[in-house]
This record gives C-alpha cells, structure tokens and sequence, in this order.
DNA sequence: ATCACTTGTGGGAGCGCTCCCACAGTACCT
DNA sequence: AGGTACTGTGGGAGCGCTCCCACAAGTGAT
C-alpha cells in the first residue's frame, strides 16, 4: 500500500481544491486539465498532472454530474424479460459490439430490464430523474411506449430496428429488405422455380421489410407474383410447421422455402423431412438470423446473417454523437440517423 | 403531455426548493418528507406530497450523492469474459435472485465484466471513484486481487464462494461440505461400496469442500479411506475423462463415481461406456451443479443442485446491511457473515 | 506608441441536495 | 411558576465540481 502517493492528511479523497494547491496552480486550471481542454501551456498540464498522480486524485462523479448537468452513463434498454436476454445470441452479440466501442470512453454502460411492468415503471422513474445522458433501446415491439417517453424527456436515444419507415428515432438497422432480396435471388440462381416465404411476425417492421425483398427479387426475375405461396409465421417454431403445412396443401409442387427466421426454418424442416420431401433436393430451405441452430440443423441450413456486434458499435457511435450535438435530432438530418448495415448470406447444404 | 402537472416556469426540472415553495414549508421538511423521516405532522407530509405529485418532482440523484456521499447503486462484478457469462446459467441464476432482492429498494444494479486487463483497469478505476456504494463478487479465483482492492478502499462487498476457510469478506456459499456428503451418503445408501471421486480444481475452496465431505462421509459409514479412489480433475469435460480413465486402471473394480461437478461427470460417462461399464447397473454416477446437463445426459444424471437463485438474494441482504452499517465488518461480527446455504440432492437414473 | 486580439490563468457563483443547528411550540414534571 | 424534554420546522453551510467572467501578459498590426 505505500507508494500509491500520500493522501490528503484530512483523510477522505482528495478534491480538486487539493490538487491545485498541490500543483500551485487554480482550481480552474486543474478542472481544464482533467477535462483535456487545449487552454492549458505545456508546464502547467506537468505540474497538474503530477500532483494529480502524488495524491491519487480520482475526480468526484456526482460533483461534476451535478455541475455539468451530465452522468457520463447510458443505458441499455431491454424491453424483455432477463430469460429472454440469456437465451438469445442476438442480445449477447449486441452487447459485446457495444462494449467494444464503449472501452475508449469513459462512459459507464447499464444493462437495463424491462420485462415486467414492475421494471418498466422503475425504467420510467430512472429515465425522469435522468439518470443517464442516453438510451440503446433494442428489441422494441410496434406498440411499445417507451421510445415516445424517451423523445418526450428529450433523452438521445438510439433504437435497433426502427418500428416502421416513419421512425423518428435515431435507428440501425440490418438490410432485411436486401437480406430478403438475396435468400431468394440465391434460391433463383440455384434454379428454384417455385419459392415459398414463411414470414415473421407483420407487426415487425423488419419482417415486412423481408416480405418486400422476397416480392421484388421474384418479380425483377420474371416471376409472376402468387400471393398462395406466402404465408404469414410468427417466429417460432410451431408457427413454421403451421406456415409449411398450409403451403404444401396449398401449392405442393413448391420448390424453395424462404422462411424469415432460423427458427421458422427448423419448424418447417420437421414438415417436410414428415411429407417425404428430402432438403435440398425436392425443396431448399433458406432461414434468417445465422443462428446456431442454422449450423446444426441436418442439413445446415442456409441463413441470411445479420451483423448485429457491428450494429451495436453503430447504434453507440450515433448516440455518442446525439449526446455530444446536446440536441433532440428532430431537424433535416433525420435521414442521416437511419443507419443500414449489410446482411450476408450463407450458403449451406440446404439449398 | 397535458394533464402531467405544471413544471416549473423556468422550464427546467423542478427542484426541491420549489416544491418546498409549493407545499409553503422549507427545503428541510421537503426533504424529510422524500427520505421517509417520520419527524413530520401529517398534514405537513400530505401536502408535500401534493406539491411533489403536482410538480412532477424527481429527485436529483447527482446533488444527493453529492450532499449525501452516496451513489445509490452496487454493482455485480463479473471476472470473467462476457462469454462465460451468457454461456453459464449459474450468472443468469445469480442476476435473477439479484434482481428480485433489488426490486423493492431504491438501488440500481451495474453489471460490470472484468474478463481482459483493460477492463480491470476500468473498473479498479471506476472503485476509485467511488461510483458504487457497494459490491458484488462471483466467481473469484483464489489469486484475483479485486477483494484486498475492496478490502482497502473501504468498500463494502460481498463474495460468492470464499476463497477459502479464513476468507476476510462477507460471503454467501453453497454448503459444498454437505453437498459432497450427500452425494456419497447417497451412493452408500444404495449399497454401492467403492466409490470414487473426480475433484475439482483444488485451487477452489469448494472444490475441496467437497472432497472434506466425501472423506467424512465414507470415515463416518465405516469405510477405510483409500486415496487412490480420489482423482483430481478440473471442472472440465476432459478433465473428467482423463480422471475416470485413470481411476479405473488403479481400481477396476469400483462401483460408484461422484463428479465434482455435471460437465466433469458427462467425461467420466463417456469413459465408462466405452469401457463397457453399464450406468447405473455396474457404475452408478453422481455430478454436482444440476445443470442442463445432469437433466439430458443418457442416463439422466443424479445431480447436488445448488440454490444459486437464493445465493443471488442473500447476498444482497448482506450487502444492504453492510451499507446501512457504514463499517468494513472487521470485527466480532465477522462469523456471522459467513452465510452457507444447504444443498439438495436430486436423484436420477443414473445411480 | 496605441489598439486589438489571443493565450493562459484565477476564482466567484452556482448546480440541488443533505446535514445539522437553532428555535418555536407543546407537554409534563416538580 | 419554572424547569426539562420532546416534536416539528426553517434555513445556513457545505458537498466537489464546471462554467464563465475578469484579467495579466504576450503578439502583431497600424
């Protein structure tokens, strides 16, 4: 413990106050310094930051958040239930991306649940107090309040797949239109004919978005749109058996899926492998997500992949820009602050 | 936004002097009324509390942690990659019971990961800081040096797992002695006799609890110790093959393995059936944990649960008092905060 | 030599609370 | 009647910063 440089003899932490008697220099001088400000000669920074280091200054947070009117924190919302948050790679990969980008910042992030009614209305107490100089809201469903009382409390936010084309927050998002496009424009090329689309749940945005490229991708290519082979899923598993049992009732000579999740695509597989369709040879499957069932399925599965790490470090840089501007970007730049990031895909054995 | 009070004139958020001016009492009594003083008149309170709810007043929480000296927040501190964290549920666990002893106080949770350097770095400046009034530690190696930080700048903490018998911080265990015990216990029981046991790392204070219990157990039914029944392997997967694969060559003839956890006892299965060893009819097979794992495995595996949920609420009952205490517990009292939290043994197949 | 900037610096004011002392008012003893 | 104690209340002081104004000293144009 010796060597970490005396402390004050009061005893409690050294103040600001202390370290520019230290460094014979004014308490406004040592505030430039820690702060980085250019107004400061050569010898002057030395001398303060020596001081700083011999007395082991380590600036008071709560000071300088109620003078500055700034916490040096944001968070991250989840407008699910913790359950959710472990079993998805999605939530897991976003974190990481924003934790890459948040390391060269001395901002502080706070992982934030909302699952529970409970949870939202202490959320909607924190975010009143202001607690935190911005939000990340991902996973946001159609109806949720949330992001109209971030924008009414004028808090920057930034959201991970807008809501719809009209969102008026800051978003990133990943093609899904583009994604969709090019499940199907893969499918075409491997010389399917007829491709059928198990979609997601139509109040997401993105799953629409993916509805849409698989509709243009058909008809840049010559196909004739035939609404019977789209069938609306609802991500999960059940809801992809359901979707590819109607489809094969109602137009079996079908040869493609695209189905909108990873997920969907298991489901749908069980029905198929069930009605004697070997994938890929009678039918190719094409999922959505890149997820790790994708790469166990028998056979793996071809997916669209989505960059989430990349949006997480998006979704950061564009709220640290929000915080900095100290503006609601309500104005002309709105267009600026819809970012679309690149989908991938995957080719595998099953198409 | 109609109908959600007047704000203050000024446009900003009110403080507490105008509520004070509102309500027509002094700064003091409004604050009193907002921290739960019981030295206010009814009345006094009643209209406090009107003026609050008119005015939409939410505390400051940076000029109270800076008149009051503290942050109002603890935070979870991981020593492990973020990966670790989402891939093991014994976290997920943990942060539920966290969560839910959190839920009807003021506190807010950090969930901070100190897997790299650079993250340790931040966060031992982040303590310097004092931004935390408190935290939490799981899963400590026996030579991370965060407790003595702890330990010395005075914060109060609580750990998961005591890094060993003298351990100097507050803690919250699993009893491992009782846990192995029963395992064995179990397996004597069921008229097995030559029981061995795959360890875990022994630089683990509870992985040696373990063994303590197995010892005791086997002494206290009569058997006569015999230490090349006993093999250390490492909580892993391969750790556990390796152990079995030796502890077979040196004593064919056991009947009985307790792994010192699921995951080691997956490995140890993976041997016996390739030697030809049937489980449970020639081996019967004990893990630890009651993981994922110990519910899957061919036979389902007999598994010691721990009650890490519970472990998560306990340890923040601690902490919270500790807080409220406003003193590193050094003294006599120190007994009392080694919490140990008894173990259940969940029979299966397997044995 | 004068004026106009620019650069670097000191320190007052103020951020919105909590803590605590002072004091009025009431109650209950002697 | 005076003393003592307690209850409820107001408001000063101070927490450790940032912001900004004031100002000294230097620089270069006129």
């Amino acid at each position: 413990m010796a060597g970490h440089g005396g402390r004050s003899r009061s005893g409690g932490r050294p103040t600001l106050e202390e370290v520019a008697a230290r460094a014979g220099v004014g308490r406004g001088t040592v505030s430039r310094v820690i702060n980085g400000s250019p107004r400061v000669s050569d010898a002057t920074r030395a001398a303060v930051e020596a001081a700083v280091a011999e007395l082991g200054y380590v600036p008071n947070t709560a000071a300088r958040a109620l003078a500055a009117n700034r916490t040096d924190s944001i968070a991250l919302v989840v407008p699910e239930p913790e359950t959710r948050f472990f079993a998805e790679p999605y939530f897991s990969d976003m974190l990481r991306g924003v934790g890459a980008e948040l390391s060269d910042t001395e901002m502080q992030l706070l992982l934030i649940f909302a699952g529970s009614d409970r949870e939202r209305r202490r959320l909607a107490q924190y975010l009143a107090a202001h607690r935190v100089d911005g939000v990340l809201l991902v996973s946001v469903h159609a109806d949720d309040p949330l992001p109209d009382l971030l924008a009414q409390l004028e808090i920057p936010a930034v959201i991970s797949g807008p809501r719809s084309a009209a969102e008026t927050l800051t978003s990133v998002d990943s093609d899904n239109y583009g994604g969709g496009r090019s499940a199907v424009e893969h499918l075409i090329q491997r010389g399917r004919r007829k491709i059928a689309h198990i979609t997601g749940r139509l109040d997401v945005y993105g799953a629409q978005r993916r509805v849409d490229g698989y509709r243009d991708a058909l008809r840049d290519a010559g196909h004739r749109a035939d609404d019977q082979l789209i069938e609306p899923g609802d991500f999960t598993e059940e809801g992809g058996r359901r979707a590819m049992a109607t489809l094969l009732s109602r137009r079996p000579d079908l040869d493609a899926v695209f189905a909108g999740s990873d997920v969907m695509a298991a489901g749908a597989r069980q029905i198929l492998r069930k009605e004697g369709r070997r994938i890929p040879d009678d039918v190719a499957l094409v999922g959505y997500d890149d997820s790790a069932i994708a790469r166990h399925m028998d056979p793996p599965l071809t997916s669209v992949r989505q960059p989430i790490e990349e949006m997480g470090r998006r979704m950061i840089d564009l709220l640290l820009t929000e915080i900095a501007d100290r503006r609601p970007p309500t104005s002309r730049d709105l267009d600026r602050r819809q970012m679309v990031l690149a989908t991938e895909l995957v080719p595998r054995t099953s198409s």
